[in-house]
DNA sequence: AGTAGCATCGACTGACGGTCGATAGAGGTG
DNA sequence: CACCTCTATCGACCGTCAGTCGATGCTACT
């Protein structure tokens, strides 16, 4: 029985399905025929849209990337929050935890998952960098952060709230996670070099990732 | 034809040669049967001894980590070398990419690695922060540092320089990496709230990353 | 009705991780 | 020396998986 799509259609079937499953059980252990079940197609038809299973998860990390940023973008854009809480902010909409889907969340981080995660925290990184330059630029031009090296500070930043918080780098138990978002805030507040305390409002914010 | 050895130096004959060939091909692309063959032993030999290739993979990680804390410790305890510069040389020695084993240096951070590059990050991390806990909390104490949550920075420090130069997270180009590594020792100074520029000394001495 | 070509099918392939029952050899015992 | 025991070794075999390819159904245009 054949039933015939638009082409970019079936792409985006494909696409849904693998996301769900790469994030679910996982990039090792979601084999492509897992795949075809669910969107109930043959192997030819994967591999008619797709060179390979590889290529698939790296359209999906792109996906992710980008709809964080989007996301980002619009925290950056929005005059009415505060320059310095505005990059902040930017960061955390930015990551897949914040935002509703809670099936990335636990799954992302697992031993397992560690190509799917290496990569997008690249495209991530490469895609997030720019984001972040404007309102830091002002910043300094303000006075309120103090910086030779913006954009290894935004880079550094991105890449510590993602390794600390996103993943699971350090195994961190429930009850020390307060400790070390405090710490985390207090290290980002001296690489800006802004006031002591500036960012404390944050405390409660990354509160919610338990 | 059977030649029978002694439990360990089998088993050691296997570590190696896995070694060699997961940092030089990589992990996924290192089939059972490539060490087999270099071994010169019978699949049921191989897991006579691993419960499976993953096994076999955590024991050269656990290996790999504690040969670059042991050069780690030793910096540590070299009291000819001033307190806050023992850090960051322990931080360095400790690196496999500053040892002499040039083998690892070029391989260990390919996409196709990153599950052996996330389980050396977290053993790395779990074996070093008790290492550099004493010398920092000695800066502190005599007034060279100054910071709140001293194992939370000695954490982040080492996740940084981890990811900023034995990963290649950032994918920098090499006519960049004399900015990368002076913003890497700005961050780490103001982290640990030393003087500013005291960390200068060390902008040579990553030089040799190249 | 005819046809061009896109989308779909699924049997097949080769490689890989892992299993298992058989057995060779070393060392001990009488 | 004959017998036994236990450990290290062997390699045929299994199920699974990513990826291939020639055949073919379906659509749209002439």
């Amino acid at each position: 029985m054949k039933t015939v799509k638009e082409g970019e259609i079936r792409r985006r079937e494909i696409l849904d399905v693998a996301r769900e499953l790469f994030v679910t059980k996982g990039y090792d252990h979601t084999s492509v025929n897992d795949i075809l079940k669910i969107v109930d197609i043959a192997k030819g038809t994967f591999y008619y849209y797709f060179a390979s299973k590889e290529e698939v998860l790296e359209a999906i990390i792109l996906d992710i990337v980008e709809e964080g940023a989007r996301r980002a973008e619009i925290v950056v854009k929005d005059q009415s929050i505060p320059l310095l809480n505005r990059i902040m902010m930017a960061i955390m909409a930015q990551a897949p935890e914040f935002e509703g889907s809670d099936e990335i969340k636990e799954e992302l981080h697992k031993v397992e998952n560690a190509k799917l995660e290496r990569l997008y925290l690249k495209a991530m990184l490469k895609r997030m960098t720019p984001v972040l330059q404007e309102p830091v630029l002002e910043c300094i031009k303000e006075g309120i952060a103090h910086m030779e090296y913006p954009t290894e500070c935004i880079e550094t930043i991105l890449l510590l709230g993602h390794m600390m918080f996103d993943c699971d780098t350090f195994e961190w138990k429930m009850e020390e996670y307060p400790q070390k978002i405090q710490a985390f805030l207090c290290h980002a507040e001296r690489m800006l070099g802004t006031k002591e305390g500036e960012l404390n409002g944050f405390l409660q914010m990354f509160g919610q990732i338990p």
